[in-house]
DNA sequence: TGACCCTCCCCTTAGGGGAGGGTC
DNA sequence: TGACCCTCCCCTTAGGGGAGGGTC
């Protein structure tokens, strides 16, 4: 003898919606077992529970419908193996996907908070870990529309190879125009990344480096440069490599150019050795 | 003097669609600078590829578009950094719940596995570490019906409670019917989960076990439970606990009958001690 | 009569993929 | 002329939330 359940029944029973119910029947994806000609109510035999929960299962993977209705059609120990498998790679595909997202979020975050935790015009001095920097030459006369424009180019280059690059930008002033007092002429634009990648990356080694905050109109970085050369001149410091700039804040989190800053930082060691 | 750029060149310097840049338009996300009144060609200005970054930031995020809308209407250091921190929190709650599926899915997978490298009757001895299993009662007179609806909602309940349960059902067995011989009449229905919780859950300690694979129709489970009994007193032990019935391979993962198999266990101590 | 059931029908995200017709 | 641009228009997932009208 069957139990019969009405939609109402099923649904709470099973912790689902009627609404849900009746989009499983209209795709034929699960359907009540008998269907009174008459007025047309659903009826549903205990019978078919597991078949319900086996799809809640499937659908708990993150498997679309449609796909739940075929694998459904003829799953057997063996196959459900496989999808199990499947799924697991599936999963582990969007965790990871996940935690790169959160790692250039955090990188975001650090990257304000050293900038709220300067102020404009400060040296430091620090030694720096390795790093990898993904970049994308300009094109002259490295005016700041080229600065821009390569600036564009190399996130939506990031973006087609799949680099696991961070939301921050940055631009490198070889060590010769830093020196010629050419202080806006930035050959390459970059962006950190979690790793190397051949013909795409520069590796900053280890080292100890000066770097100056400068705040305001990315125009006057010269002033900054200027103190930051007479620093190292009364500290007997040499430059010994290309300037790093890093938008430490700028558009991306802040709408008033006021609060924009950038590190600007070579890497020195002392005259004396 | 600004740059123009066309739909397709934007879209080609972003490494966006065409119908995307489209839909920013429509949806007053990101409208070009200039339209052509007469033509109705979008125009947009090199000043604006900054605002696209922005967007393409966001959106990376995981965020809504319509909250992306909102955000750029006043955003600046201090709500970006409020943001990001949201963001995080928010990728962290996506990254446990994807961890929680997946340790489901590997037990299931786990419990394939045990179910295939088994054979039907075998019986063996194993210590077990503690576990934890959430329990709904089953309502006289504990037919199998009464079973199998308990089970949808042990099922429900555990889904409404966000519950971290696997995907193995399984059903108690008391030692007292066990012993009588009334080998059906299981009283609680289980699911095993990752902790304990207030209420629901049973907490079986770390002990040495008796299980025996039983294959086929639950109806025999007598059959096995006989065979179990038997071997127990050929090698003086003495069943402490009630059975506990793990449904290894079921409806969830295959729809022949044949390749149902549980694995029925018992606490146990040597007589001796 | 009140609770329950049915079939439409509109709505949501973020565009993709055209068709049909102008434009640089 | 060929490549490019425009505006419709239909389509996709998994239902949610009714309205309007019967039914146990």
């Amino acid at each position: 003898m069957k139990t019969w359940f009405t939609i109402s029944e099923l649904a709470a029973a099973q912790g689902v919606s009627r609404q849900c119910l009746i989009w499983y029947d209209r795709i034929g994806l699960f359907r009540p077992e008998r269907v009174d000609p008459g007025n047309g109510y659903r009826y549903y035999s205990s019978d078919q529970l597991d078949a319900l929960d086996t799809i809640m299962m499937m659908k708990a993977t993150g498997m679309p419908l449609e796909q739940i209705r075929k694998e459904l059609e003829d799953y057997s120990t063996s196959s459900s193996q496989r999808t199990l498998d499947e799924s697991i790679v599936e999963i582990d595909r969007k965790i990871s996907a996940l935690k790169a997202v959160r790692r250039r979020l955090v990188n975001r975050l650090d990257s304000i908070r050293e900038a709220t935790s300067h102020s404009a015009g400060q040296i430091v001095e620090a030694a720096r870990d390795r790093m990898y920097l993904y970049t994308y030459p300009v094109k002259p006369p490295y005016s700041l529309n080229d600065v821009s424009l390569a600036t564009k180019k190399c996130l939506a280059r990031a973006k087609a190879e799949g680099a696991d690059v961070d939301f921050i930008t940055g631009a490198i002033l070889p060590l010769d125009r830093l020196r010629a007092g050419r202080y806006l002429e930035t050959t390459e634009v970059f962006l950190p990344c979690s790793g190397p990648r051949k013909g795409r990356t520069v590796t900053l080694d280890a080292g100890h480096t000066v770097s100056i905050y400068h705040v305001g109109a990315y125009e006057r970085a010269g002033e900054s440069y200027e103190k930051l050369i007479a620093y190292c001149r009364e500290h007997g410091l040499e430059m010994t490599s290309p300037s790093y700039e890093f938008a430490l804040n700028d558009y991306l989190t802040t709408r008033d150019k006021g609060e924009y800053m950038t590190r600007l930082t070579v890497y020195v060691r002392s005259c004396g050795t």
